[in-house]
DNA sequence: CCTCTCTGCGTATGGCGTACGCTGTTATGC
DNA sequence: GCATAACAGCGTACGCCATACGCAGAGAGG
């Protein structure tokens, strides 16, 4: 044994090993038509423009125009093809933040570049998330947040935490405004009378009497002002960056 | 016009008034042998016992020794039936908070109430959400959040924005430790070997040079203890907590 | 008793992912 | 130069899905 370095441990899909540069062709059989890259590239155009849903592997393959099953040859299932899709909707990631900026700078620029993403993409949202981020970008990406805190006191694992944290809210919040955008889209209700119009819904429903806190957000008119979706993202990051500052301080002290 | 007070505004799926209990059965034809409760819950049980996927029409209906589109007469679409499933499946919510507990402990016991529901029927995260909730338990859940900040010098509108911060990040953490148990279950690792596993494999495949802070919090070894994932919870939480108490602090102050 | 309305459901349509096996291409070893 | 082995492309088929449609029968009001 151990002819070759690597015990391997964890089995990895094989176009998953391609997209990291592994794995040559064989010497032998018919050039490829295709190629990785292509295909996904094809269904990142698919889902950009008719979104996810419209992402088959029929539909694909027409865009390719090539026939079903000669995707196979080259993405062993859908799931793996999602799993590609969304490493390249992702992007290369941001860059490493300026020397002159403090963790919180970076976090923050690191945050708005994937909520930028995933404005323009949300389709990347409804992707099924099967797993930990094994794919290049995705890790470029980690690579870079983990950089934002590199001068501060925080423990290896407390640095992941966090970034886990910050990508959760960026998730999160994207999520429901996606939603809300969509609901507005099927409703045939303009987009800055969606949540009035929740409003007004909620409002018919439920009796003040059981449900007074709710009652009174709603007599407030919060839900009613469109207020900037931008100033929602900043209110909750900043609360969060908050907490991670309360606990730098805490470590450095 | 005005005979009856509400002007109605946005339209509400039939079921979903139905759980408002709103709504009652037309006086002629025969008696309907099934229940929108019953469907829901047999939809719910297959759920728990053979997760969300095996949910279908059909499935639902043999469960209840009926066809399947016998469920058509009760339940307008499969959304609509997901939408009753989200409902029923978070179940009552967790009760106004003691008198005593400020908003910290309340929303504490929150966050905690939500994330054993998570723990317990993690297909609820599965289900696509296609709005703002609008059913009975959802409204309940969310009013028992906000009465925890009534105290509090927010504005109503924060008190939300303070909710749905909470509320995602407790799905996003149950998203993510509902993953790795997915993960461990399919790739037959044993669950406290899934993310050392995982370390081990991204080791192997990132250059050092290339991701330098990844690879120092390879090494440091964060990933391979696997810590009580109670305590990522209570980090996390505490971290965004912390945030929202720094804000409270500045309105009061 | 007729008629109207509602329930249950059989049938059919059009989609999906993908297992399997055939056909033709290509570089290697003889 | 030729047989051979490995591989690319893909046609067919299977089983599953949600659901549109229309018919048969139940039950109550007139």
């Amino acid at each position: 044994m151990a002819a070759k370095t690597d015990d391997s441990g964890p089995v990895l899909p094989p176009a998953i090993e391609s997209a990291w540069g592994l794995r040559e062709r064989p010497p032998k059989g018919p050039r490829p038509g295709m190629s990785v890259p292509g295909i996904v590239d094809a269904a990142v155009r698919v889902a950009d423009t008719d979104g996810l849903a419209a992402v088959s592997m029929s539909r694909v393959a027409k865009e390719l125009g090539a026939a079903t099953m000669a995707l196979y040859r080259y993405v062993g299932s859908k799931d793996e093809l999602l799993m590609l899709m969304v490493d390249a909707g992702y992007g290369p990631s941001p860059g490493p933040h300026p020397p002159g900026d403090d963790w919180r700078a970076g976090l923050t620029r690191w945050a708005w570049a994937e909520h930028e993403v995933l404005r323009q993409r949300s389709w990347l949202l409804q992707v099924p998330i099967t797993g930990p981020p094994i794919t290049p970008q995705q890790l470029g990406w980690m690579e870079d947040g983990l950089r934002c805190l590199d001068g501060t006191a925080l423990a290896e694992g407390e640095k992941m935490s966090v970034l886990l944290l910050v990508t959760g809210y960026v998730r999160n919040e994207a999520t429901l405004t996606a939603q809300i955008a969509e609901g507005s889209r099927t409703a045939g209700v303009a987009p800055g009378e969606m949540m009035p119009a929740y409003g007004r819904l909620v409002a018919r429903l439920i009796d003040p009497a059981r449900f007074p806190a709710l009652h009174r957000v709603l007599s407030s008119g919060a839900l009613g002002q469109d207020d900037d979706p931008d100033d929602e993202f900043t209110f909750g990051l900043d609360r969060i960056l908050d907490g991670v500052d309360a606990l730098i301080q805490r470590r450095t002290g």
